[in-house]
DNA sequence: ACTATAATGTTATAATATAACATTTCTGAG
DNA sequence: CTCAGAAATGTTATATTATAACATTATAGT
C-alpha cells in the first residue's frame, strides 16, 4: 500500500489484463482506469472516494453506480479487495505475483486506513478454524481484518 | 444467541444496570429498552431493525437515532457489541458472568446473522498479534469477526 | 449483418450513520 | 428546597454507503 509509479501501475494493468483472460473475463477500459484509481489512492477508499480520485487525479469520469459495479468484477477476479471493517477497497497487493496465495489477512490502520496484506502462518488459521468448527460454525473464508494501529500513527493510550 | 425467557431477560437487564454503576453511568429506562430489544432479537441486527424490535414486539418508541446513541452507550458499558463486518449489534453474552473476559472474537453466519462470542485459545491470539508486529501495526484490539456459515445454514459448496 | 450477451449509463431509492441544536431530566451545591 | 450545570433524550436535517431497475451501447460469435 506504498504510492506506485506511473511505470509500475502500467506494468500491474498489463498483468491484471492477463489475470482476467486466464479467467475468461476481461480488464476493459473502465475497469483497468478503476483498479488504475485504487493503485493511486494507496490506501483503503470508500466507493465514492474512489470515483473522486479517479476524477480529479486520473482524469477519468465514471458514476459511483459504475465504481461499485467494477469493484465487484475486479474482486471475483482477484485483482482488488473489500475490507467490510470499513466498507472500504484496496487494489490486491499480489497482483503482480506469479504464484498462488493462501486467503489474504488485512491489518489495517484505523487512523489513516493503511492497509497491510499479510500471510498469517497456516498453523494458526489451522487453530482458528479448528476453534470455529469446535463451536459449531464453518468458516466462510480464512479471509480476516485485524484492527490496528500502523507506526505512523501511533496508538492512543488507551488502545491495549 | 439463543432466545431468552423473560425471566432470564430481567435477571440480564439487573445485572446490566450494576455493571453500569460499577463503570460510574446508569442503565436508565431507554437504554434498558434497547438492551432488551437486543436480548429480545437473539441474533444480530441493525439499529433500524432493532428501532423496529423494540416498537414491534416490546412497544417501545424509540428513534433511530437514539437507539444509536444507546448502543454506542451500551458497547462502551461493555453490554453490547457492534460488529463491523456487519454493520450490526449484538447484546454482550457475558452480562451475566462474573469473572473478566478476553476480547471477545465473533463466528458470524454469513447468513442466518447469527453470532457466537468465542474466546479463541490466548497462544493463538499473542501469534497473531506477534504477526501483527512485525508487520509494523500495533493490535487495536482482539476484536476479530469471523465470517462463517453455522451448522443450521449450510455453507454454499464453493465455500472452503 | 444479425442476434445474444456483456458492459455501461442513468435514475431512483434503500440502508446505515452522524451532525447540530433544542428540550427535558437529573444531581449536587448552597 | 431550588436552581445551575451536566447528562440524557428529542428532533430535524443530512451525509455516507449501497442496490434496484431498466435503458442504451458495445462486443463476439454465427
Amino acid at each position: 500500500m506504498i504510492a506506485i509509479s506511473q511505470q509500475a501501475t502500467k506494468r500491474v494493468l498489463a498483468q491484471a489484463q492477463q489475470q482476467c483472460l486466464a479467467l475468461g473475463s476481461k480488464l476493459t477500459t473502465k475497469r483497468s482506469q478503476v483498479l488504475e484509481g485504487l493503485l493511486v489512492a494507496a490506501k483503503a477508499v470508500s466507493a465514492y472516494e474512489l470515483t473522486d480520485v479517479c476524477r480529479d487525479k486520473l482524469g477519468y469520469d465514471l458514476l459511483p453506480m459504475s465504481v461499485y459495479r467494477i469493484l465487484e468484477f475486479l474482486e471475483n477476479n482477484q485483482l482488488a479487495h473489500r475490507l467490510n471493517t470499513s466498507n472500504k477497497y484496496i487494489a490486491c497487493s499480489h497482483i503482480t505475483c506469479d504464484h498462488q496465495h493462501q486467503p489474504p489477512q488485512f491489518l489495517i490502520c484505523k487512523t489513516c486506513h493503511k492497509v497491510e496484506e499479510v500471510e498469517v502462518p497456516t498453523p494458526i488459521m489451522e487453530s482458528v478454524a479448528k476453534a470455529t468448527r469446535k463451536a459449531g460454525f464453518t468458516l466462510a473464508s480464512s479471509h480476516l481484518e485485524i484492527e490496528c494501529y500502523c507506526n505512523d500513527c501511533d496508538a492512543p493510550v488507551a488502545a491495549i
